[in-house]
DNA sequence: TGAAATTCTATTTATTTAGTAGGATTAATT
DNA sequence: AATTAATCCTACTAAATAAATAGAATTTCA
């Protein structure tokens, strides 16, 4: 499974916004510093975050992002279809791309192939991806406290 | 899940082969023009499947192609990796590519993303679709018989 | 030896992805 | 009311990948 490098920069942003939940808003200058992305580059991903209502805004001076609703209800699947669609096998949703679809194998596995894969992708949240970074974040602190 | 037309169109090859097996060997200029698909192209797609052990050629007049070994054993991993190779976000194989790689909780759940999709492709075998192909080839055949 | 098949390398074209640029808009703060 | 620091939006460029084509070399059956 290949995931592009908008969708990996989009769910390393929206970690931050997950740690925050619920605290305050989180800016996007300051995600691109911490995570070393490109400002512009967030700004389209979070553009399109919004729009499908993952992330909502604070507009002005002091602005920033938040999470529109709790990790545990982002699912990856929502993610990737927000930033860069659900990219299908064009004869799967329209018959009319190949002559031969009503009588092809391989079609027939195709969706089955995609009903699995989209399972995977409905049952990992944003949630999976705070638990496992919070992990080091306290890994972190008990290596400071050791010293 | 999204599929290069390279492995859509070899599966679609190799489904022909699949339906052949164990009897004669199947010429790709009759699989390019039967799929509609262009025999260059193919030409592509089949070097490297042999290279893979996928399958044997017979070389020369009368020659043309053979499944390697039982369908069965022919997984949609293997011919995926054969074919367009399986592409990964690279820090998963390579700590280097990201400085925050062994600090990185998105990293981990990425493995275990790709170690389900990686199940499922293997669990989808050449098999499976000569099956659904052979159905619709039945029905075929009794619509020829009832007229 | 000729014909019909695969083999191989190189090139071209189209599409998608990644990244940049610059200004418009919004609203809190002063 | 002006300033300012943030998001918003449109357009563009560059790089990478995928799709397809071209042409000649090789193999071996008949
Ligand atoms: S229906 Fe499109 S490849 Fe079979
Ligand atoms: S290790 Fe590469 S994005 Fe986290």
């Amino acid at each position: 499974m290949f995931l592009s490098t908008r969708v990996r920069y989009g769910v390393r942003a929206l970690i931050e916004l997950g740690m925050n939940y619920q605290k305050q808003s989180v800016l996007l200058k300051d995600i691109s510093k911490r995570q070393n992305l490109s400002l512009k580059y967030l700004d389209h991903i979070f553009m399109q975050l919004k729009t499908k209502g993952i992330i909502k805004k604070i507009k002005a001076k002091k602005g920033g992002y938040l999470l529109a609703k709790p990790p545990e209800k982002i699912t990856l699947y929502e993610i990737i279809e927000a930033i860069e669609g659900v990219r299908r096998i064009e004869c799967l949703d329209d018959e009319n791309i190949c002559s031969r679809s009503s009588h092809c194998g391989a079609r027939i596995v195709w969706k089955r192939l995609n009903a699995k894969v989209d399972e995977v992708l409905k049952n990992i949240t944003l949630k999976d991806f705070i638990r496992e970074s919070k992990k080091f974040e306290q890994m972190d602190e008990s290596v400071v406290f050791s010293v």
